[in-house]
DNA sequence: CAGCATCCCGTGCGATACTG
DNA sequence: CAGTATCGCACGGGATGCTG
């Protein structure tokens, strides 16, 4: 997914690299895609939508979001708190039990995620259609 | 749904690098969110309906879509087509002309895209302060 | 339990150069 | 005009190990 160019050096101008950092950081719907894109965002997103509006402790998430790694739980959820689309309780006890929970700003995304889960799911087998019949390529003279 | 059948446990089969390089190929909902993901394609989407019915042509398409390269905008394409989502004309012409419209998928996926770029207009502020807040980090004793 | 820290490979994609 | 080919780096993310 797109790099986050929105912090790259902090105190100079948008020092770069052979990478376009400074593409469209403004671009709103490229930002989002960014968010929504990585791997575990969606899923994580789904199953924290389908518990609410109760929350989920950290191992039971990483039950319900089938592969994903602790680290990559960790961090999708890291992410998740910080943009304010998931809140994040911690309970001081020994152990530690950690819950999480959809803000409301998460259940209005988790909308919008349905609505491209509903197109998933009714036309990807199209996509692959037309995958099967452009690689069985005729020839193009 | 977004869910992942029984995940690595390949009886023999694909036995891959480190990375888990085809990971979940059943999820819908993934395999999209990797396509719409990925930098120019939603730009290119957009352009492409707001031209429609109309076709727009290569150089034209890449007038349209800011800061996209010929390469990216090629493979952004050639993906597209090969997705059934996007039409490619040749006019056998020299120098060639190319056309490009959305097919009716592609029209159907830029109405699900709608909503996603609806979302982000009306929320990435949200989420824009929500970081800010959470950065501004007081000490987490 | 719920996490960071490390290592490391594969890939997205930008820059640049060449062609029918 | 509309691509294709090559190179290179930064980043996603998987595996593994340590800690309060």
């Amino acid at each position: 997914m797109t790099s986050s160019p929105a912090h790259t050096t902090p105190t100079a101008k948008a020092k770069k690299g052979p990478r376009g950092d400074l593409f469209d950081p403004g671009c709103p719907t490229r930002r989002l895609l960014d968010r929504i894109g990585t791997k575990w965002t969606s899923m994580t997103v789904k199953v924290l939508a389908e518990a609410a509006p109760y929350e989920v402790r950290f191992a039971e998430l990483q039950r319900r979001v089938p592969g994903v790694s602790q680290k990559m739980l960790s961090v999708t959820l890291r992410s998740l708190t910080r943009d304010g689309l998931v809140a994040r309780r911690v309970e001081p006890t020994v152990p530690p039990r950690v819950h999480y929970r959809l803000t409301e700003l998460g259940l209005s995304l988790e909308t919008a995620l349905a609505v491209v889960r509903a197109w998933a799911e009714e036309h990807m087998l199209d996509i692959d259609r037309a995958n099967e019949l452009h690689d069985a390529q005729p020839d193009v003279t």
